[in-house]
DNA sequence: ATACCGACCTGTCAGC
DNA sequence: TGCTGACAGGTCGGTA
C-alpha cells in the first residue's frame, strides 16, 4: 500500500499523537509472518519504553525509544540513572541479558499494513497483529490483512539501504543508473538504489520525464535523468503535500484518506486520454509490477 | 553479479 | 447467487 508520501504522512500523524508516550505492554498476535524479530526480543524491547521519536527512512517507519524510564529503573534509583548512562550506554535488563538503552521499532507496512492510535475500548479490526498499550490510556494498534508488513527491533543503528530520494543530489542521482542494463522502472523500484520509491511515483515521475519505463537504465541520456531527478523530487513533495494517494484503502493516521490520486498522470489510467496528447494510456508489466505510461509523451 | 519470476497473504471486483 | 481468475501501494529467495 504505502510509498515514501504515504509512509511520510502517517509518521507525520503518528509523532504528532505519540511522541513521549510510554509503552506500557505489548500483545502480539499468533501469526509469524509478520514478526521479523522474536515476538520476546520485540515486547523486551518495547515494554516501558518511552517513544523519543517516529522518523521514516524510506518505506520504514522508525520508533525511537528510550528505556531510560523504565519504571522499575526509576524507582530503584532515580538520581544515578543519568549518569549511569551517560557513562555507559549498556545496562543489565529485568531478565539479567545485556540490552541497549535506546531501542528502535522498525515497521514496514508492506501492502495492506495500517498504525493506528485507538481508545482502548474500541473493538479490535480483524487482522490486528499488535497492540502496545500506552500510559495515555490509548492504544498502537498495528494491522495488517495480507500480512507483508513486518515488525522488527534494533539497536540505535537502524539504517536502511539505498539513499533518500528527496536528498539525493543530482550527480549521486544520475551515478546510480550508469551501466546498468535492468528497466529504469525496475532501477527506480530497487530499494537498494533509492529508498521509498513505489510503483505509482516510478510510473508518474517517469511521465513527468518523459521516459518510457522499459528503457535500459544505461540508455537513459543525461539530461534525461536530471529531468527524472526533478521529476520525481517534485511528485514526492506534491504527493506529501497531499497526505499521498488514496488508490483503495489507504488512510494515515488519523484515519484520513490522501487526495494525490487525484493528481495521477498515468497510474491506473490504462486506456483513458493522455492529459497532454490524448493517446491512450498503456499498461505492461516490468518485473512483475504494472506499469503505466504514455506512448507518444514519453520516449 | 545481475535479473527475472514465483511465492508470500487476503480482499475485492469483473465476468460468466 | 456464487464461482473463478485477475489484480492490488512490497519484498524475498531461488534460478537462469
Amino acid at each position: 500500500m504505502p510509498e515514501l508520501p504515504e509512509v511520510e504522512t502517517i509518521v507525520r500523524g503518528l509523532a504528532k499523537r505519540v511522541t513521549g508516550d510510554v509503552i506500557e505492554t505489548v500483545w502480539l498476535g499468533q501469526k509469524k509472518e509478520p514478526l521479523k524479530s522474536s515476538a520476546v526480543e520485540i515486547a523486551e524491547a518495547l515494554e516501558q519504553s518511552r517513544i523519543v521519536s517516529v522518523h521514516r527512512m524510506g518505506k520504514h517507519i522508525v520508533f525511537d525509544l528510550d528505556r531510560a524510564g523504565r519504571a522499575s529503573e526509576v524507582r530503584a534509583n532515580k538520581k544515578s540513572s543519568k549518569t549511569r548512562l551517560s557513562s555507559n550506554s549498556r545496562k543489565a535488563s529485568p531478565s539479567g541479558q545485556e540490552v541497549n538503552a535506546r531501542a528502535q521499532w522498525i515497521v514496514h507496512l508492506g501492502m495492506t499494513g495500517r498504525l493506528q492510535v485507538c481508545e482502548a475500548q474500541e473493538e479490535a479490526a480483524k487482522h490486528t497483529h499488535a497492540i502496545l498499550k500506552l500510559a495515555s490510556g490509548r492504544e498502537l494498534r498495528f494491522v495488517d490483512p495480507r500480512r507483508f508488513g513486518r515488525l522488527s527491533v534494533a539497536t540505535a543503528g537502524f539504517d536502511a539501504a539505498g539513499i533518500e530520494p528527496l536528498e539525493i543530489d543530482r550527480d549521486r542521482f544520475t551515478a546510480l543508473f550508469r551501466g546498468r542494463k535492468t528497466p529504469i522502472k525496475s532501477a527506480l523500484l530497487n530499494q537498494k538504489l533509492l529508498r521509498g520509491v513505489g510503483n505509482i511515483y516510478a510510473d508518474e515521475s517517469l511521465f513527468r520525464a518523459g521516459v518510457r519505463p522499459r528503457r535500459r537504465a544505461s540508455t537513459i541520456t543525461y539530461a534525461e535523468l536530471e529531468k527524472l531527478h526533478v521529476a520525481l523530487k517534485e511528485i514526492l513533495k506534491e504527493a506529501i503535500a497531499l497526505g499521498g494517494s488514496s488508490v483503495s484503502d489507504y488512510v494515515n493516521a488519523d484515519g484520513e484518506a490522501g487526495f494525490f490520486q487525484l493528481q495521477h498522470r498515468v497510474y491506473g489510467r490504462e486506456g483513458e486520454p493522455c492529459l497532454v496528447c490524448k493517446t491512450p494510456i498503456k499498461r505492461v508489466v516490468i518485473a512483475g509490477r504494472s506499469s503505466h505510461f504514455c506512448p507518444k509523451c514519453q520516449k
